[in-house]
DNA sequence: TCTGGGGTCCTAGGACCC
DNA sequence: TCTGGGGTCCTAGGACCC
């Protein structure tokens, strides 16, 4: 039996935080403000006002590159919080449409409205009124994509940007698609591209009718859907609560490469320290803990162990963190650039085992303090003496540490998101 | 040009068990 | 001496998304 046809909205915020930017700093109205790190970083661009695009930078380029194009731009390291605050906003006015809003990430939304003609009128007026409350409400600008399904209400609100408002009509799915480049579809990226494109296979209007043994070999198992979806089929519901969390991570790129093993067991001790805290505040504990190393050249290994049982403490974390990057080093030393730490398979809930343990207990009790203390105060104020380095130690008398976070507000430096 | 940080999913090989 | 298959778990790496 055919399923009765949906109308899903997919909503995206235009140059998110560049816009939230100059929507508090109206003098930079018209300017060309990017966000990513502050020039002669190793950051890249996280977003970029249109003025800036018009340079030619554009997001995930590296800084230093966008410095070339737009010298005389507006460099700003962006507000995680801020951003997040503005994203919460949005998401209640979207609620105001429909209980089925999924956001996919801080600036970005699909909104189920099948059910809503009565109330929100058609489908077309009830995406203009979106577009006027956030205006009105938000004084942010976002563009939006109307259809049957998630996959062709995406596509279609990234083609009028900015403020774009693309609707396709129920049964004009595949034509709407037909011209455009494979690489406009959602999970074909870069690679799949040129594969696609040596098979002489270049619009999603040919790659809708190509023959499975053809595209198998690049797409795997995932090839009969990717053939569906460049025909415009696509039956994802829009999913409020988004599934369950896989794996909580912290990574850092140091300003310059650690060569110093106390240095690296320093950041190693942050990272682990931040996952810990993540995985308790959302009630979290991981089996697994893994690590990853990027070195100087940008080659970039991992390594992961599966624990005896289920943690969320740092002091469980860190150990191990600290062998597998051990155990990396010895296969090969180098200047190191990037280290991260991430647990997955998560369980939430009570503490089984270990609730019966009394080391466990009370490192739960110190941890609920410390993450008492890290709300109050901020970061890096409790860091156990024989993992500050040389150089930390040194800085504890001078002014100010630029390397590494601000005392006097207990926040790191750099960018959040 | 010199490449962030937080995620998800897929593949492939080896260990181990039946 | 050479010889099976399947299932599941673990680990490493890579593509992709925002």
């Amino acid at each position: 039996m055919k399923q009765p046809e949906r109308t899903i909205i997919h909503a995206d915020l235009d140059a998110f935080f560049a816009a939230a930017e100059v929507r508090r700093r109206p003098e930079l109205r018209g300017k060309p403000v990017i966000i990513g790190g502050k020039p002669g970083g190793r950051g890249v661009v996280a977003a970029a006002s249109y003025e800036a695009r018009r340079f030619g930078v554009r997001s995930a380029m590296p800084i230093s590159q966008a410095v070339r194009l737009c010298p005389d731009g507006v460099y700003l390291s962006g507000d995680g919080s801020y951003y997040r605050e503005l994203s919460d906003q949005f998401r209640a006015i979207l609620l105001d449409f429909t209980d089925l809003v999924e956001m996919v990430s801080v600036d970005e939304a699909y909104l189920d409205v099948s059910h809503s003609e009565r109330t929100l009128g058609t489908p077309r007026q009830a995406a203009e009124s979106i577009k006027q409350r956030v205006r009105d409400e938000l004084e942010l600008v976002v563009s939006l994509g109307v259809s049957t399904s998630r996959l062709v209400s995406k596509i279609a609100s990234d083609m009028d940007k900015p403020d774009g408002l693309c609707v396709v009509d129920p049964g004009t799915e595949a034509a709407f698609l037909a011209d455009l480049p494979v690489g406009k579809m959602p999970g074909i990226g870069p690679k799949a591209v040129e594969r696609l494109h040596a098979s002489g296979v270049r619009t999603l209007g040919q790659l809708a009718h190509m023959p499975l043994p053809v595209i198998e070999p690049i797409f795997g198992k995932r090839a009969d859907q990717i053939v569906l979806r460049a025909q415009g089929i696509d039956d994802k519901p829009v999913d409020p609560d988004g599934g369950p969390t896989k794996s909580i991570s912290h990574e850092r790129t140091f300003g310059e490469d650690l060569t110093e093993p106390e240095d690296i067991r320093r950041e190693l001790y942050r990272l682990a320290e931040s996952t810990g805290r993540d995985m308790r505040q959302k009630g979290l504990q991981g089996s697994v803990v893994a690590v990853k190393l990027r070195y100087a050249d940008f080659e970039t290994v991992g390594k992961q162990r599966r624990l005896l049982g289920p943690t969320n403490a740092h002091q469980e974390i860190m150990p191990v963190a600290e062998k597998l990057v051990e155990e990396l080093l010895n296969t090969r030393r180098a200047p190191v650039r990037l280290l991260g730490v991430r647990m997955s398979t998560l369980t939430s809930g009570v503490l089984q085992l270990s609730l019966f343990d009394q080391q466990a207990q009370r490192q739960q009790k110190l941890n609920q303090a410390i993450d008492q203390l890290t709300e109050r105060h901020g970061k890096g104020l409790i860091t156990p003496g024989n993992l500050r380095s040389v150089s930390q130690q040194r800085s504890e008398s001078r002014e100010d540490d630029p390397d590494t976070y601000d005392r006097r507000t207990g926040e790191r430096r750099g960018r959040d998101e």
